[in-house]
DNA sequence: AGGCAATCTCTTGACGTCAAGATAACTGAC
DNA sequence: GTCAGTTATCTTGACGTCAAGAGATTGCCT
């Protein structure tokens, strides 16, 4: 009897005639995920960096040499819009942690890449980010991990994946 | 080879030092619940409410008559700080959906009660929920369930009850 | 060449969130 | 009864996000 088997029990008294089943799985599937990401910022806080931050920092540092990318790269592999980009790339770049520079090819583009002091504070944090991962993950018990992985990978995939819907 | 495999591949390639393994569930458990809230949030978009508004009004409604509790109440069930409950009740309350009244048995607090129009308004959008609900999870494939849903429970026990933890 | 649709980035305005701290009221030990 | 500590709510200031749309540039099609 957790949490979201007392939410379940309310709503069978008070709405008997609702089949909500499923909203259990949501229910935990929501705050599982937002307690792991409230664990995984917490590494992020300790450098100053939002995720928001190490999410433009991260992506620029392991799309490899020269570090760069238009924000439409960005926007692309983070999935946010194209105004909280703009809004990300501004202050990382009021923190001189990236710089915009003219895009050669492309007069409405811009290039934004990391700086030398991005580059080495993104090369730390990811190291004690990865490390943080490998403590979280340990409390989800290994017996139960592969099936875990298969249903995330399966039901992910209906989402991002046109091919495998139908 | 999924957005998130080709995300692993190149911190393979430019942090080869790095055990990134973990990173691939972490990146799909974060992903699935981003996608899954977009489309649980389209629904209650649908009737002019945001998850924020919807989470209130649904715990007023679960918890029965006469469907009103304190903002401490509110917090508990919801996990927000104190700071965002008060800016989504005063949001509730301009728009008619919860009324303020003082609580008799402790001035310093107040008791936050479903108006009729909120109530009836919950009560529609509840049912649209449930309903979303059980189409969106068709896409998890039945097989996969039952373990899918051992492994949120088991997690998030060790996050939200200390006794399991060790 | 010219024009027009598509693309790229940024702007604006509104919302939702948190951390930190202020204010007011309650409670229990004495 | 008093008062020090606790509890309940609200305030403030900063950040992050989105939707909608503006302005500039590109490139395709004729």
């Amino acid at each position: 009897m957790d949490h979201v088997d007392r939410i379940l029990a309310q709503w069978a008294s008070e709405r008997p005639d609702l089949d909500v089943g499923p909203m259990g799985l949501f229910g935990r599937l929501k705050r599982l995920s937002d307690h792991v990401q409230a664990e995984i910022d917490a590494v992020y806080r300790k450098h100053g960096l939002s995720f928001a931050a190490f999410d433009v920092l991260a992506t620029l540092r392991r799309s490899g040499p020269p570090y760069a990318l238009s924000p439409s790269d960005l926007i692309n592999w983070t999935m946010v819009t194209s105004g909280t980009m703009t809004n990300r790339i501004d202050r990382l770049e009021r923190q001189g942690l990236i710089e915009r520079r003219p895009n050669p090819e492309d007069r409405r583009s811009t290039v934004v890449a990391l700086t030398d002091e991005g580059f080495a504070l993104i090369d730390t944090v990811i190291e004690e980010h990865v490390a943080n991962q490998h403590r979280l993950i340990a409390d989800l018990p290994e017996a139960l991990r592969p099936a875990f992985e298969d249903a995330l990978r399966a039901w992910l995939a209906r989402f991002e994946n046109p091919d495998s819907n139908g």
